[in-house]
DNA sequence: CGGCATCCTGCGGGATACTG
DNA sequence: CAGTATCCCGCAGGATGCCG
């Protein structure tokens, strides 16, 4: 049974397999070493790829797109769906069934005749806005820099291998 | 010609199309509005989907893990194959490429007997490793939270529609 | 309106085998 | 040692259709 059945949380799971038990190399395996992280790391323990794991949540397609739209404020389904334009109904029901699941988002159903349905930021969601943010303006200020890296790169494999 | 020929840029070409011309929407598209980003994202001129870009693109499986093994020293190939341990040579060199690409490691090679080649992080692949370390950071400090609320959600559901 | 369920595709990414 | 070239699989994620 529920063959597809939108694909909500199988995914993150894993992070609770590390947070338990996990009798193996908890800080050593993953992002183990490196000074840097480390020095940063040693707070949860040595929980190494939940990070690599929440990057990857909110790497993924929407749910950065989905939260900076909430970061404004309260909004409700369709509305998000119109202002965003390019989504789709499933990927952002999906994206913010996870967001509520973490508790970056609150999901408020008013039963109208037409029912309404108001997400919202909780607390920790506008905090995660912060850290983000950081990146996302550090990634404005280099992206001249990768652009012209890639460009470079791409120039040169392109006149030796290009033909 | 080159089938699979291992996917390094084929992907991150989008950023291009953003960044030099784009007469459609640029700011307002993506993560156009949110007063949040709006602020911080007024630098560039308005590229939105460059920091998911971005965040996609370190958000990958394997690219925070190389970095940050990166991030203590320069490594050679096979000792990095080593210490990371369950990462594929494929993935290991497509990771270390579009680094490379983007100008965050640097690729030298000695042509010794066995030819040595040595990854190192460029100026831009520390710099970058700042604020990726403070969203470590919050995600470290957080996680308890998320998992909790993980937790909880799924405690509700499993009740509500366990079978 | 705000979903869930199904089908289908692309591509991230692992295993394997072959070169220089 | 440091790759490159193939094959193959799983899953993110788009399109479509149905339901309260």
């Amino acid at each position: 049974m529920k063959p597809d059945d939108l694909g909500v949380h199988p995914r993150t799971s894993s992070v609770h397999a590390v947070m338990r038990d996990d009798p193996g190399p908890t800080a050593e395996e993953c992002l183990g070493r490196t000074t840097h992280f480390r020095e940063d790391m040693r707070h949860g323990g040595g929980s190494c790829h939940a990070v690599s794991d929440m990057l990857s949540r909110i790497g993924d397609k929407w749910t950065l797109v989905v939260v900076s739209y909430l970061g404004e404020g309260p909004m409700r389904f369709n509305e998000m769906r119109r202002e965003i334009g390019n989504i789709s109904q499933k990927m952002l029901t999906v994206t913010l069934r996870n967001l509520e699941r973490d508790g970056f988002v609150t999901r408020t159903v008013t039963p109208t005749r037409p029912p309404q349905v108001e997400y919202a930021l909780t607390e920790m969601g506008h905090c995660l806005l912060v850290p983000v943010t950081g990146l996302a303006r550090w990634t404005l200020d280099n992206i001249a820099r990768i652009e012209a890296a890639r460009a470079d790169y791409d120039d040169r494999d392109g006149a030796a291998a290009g033909k």
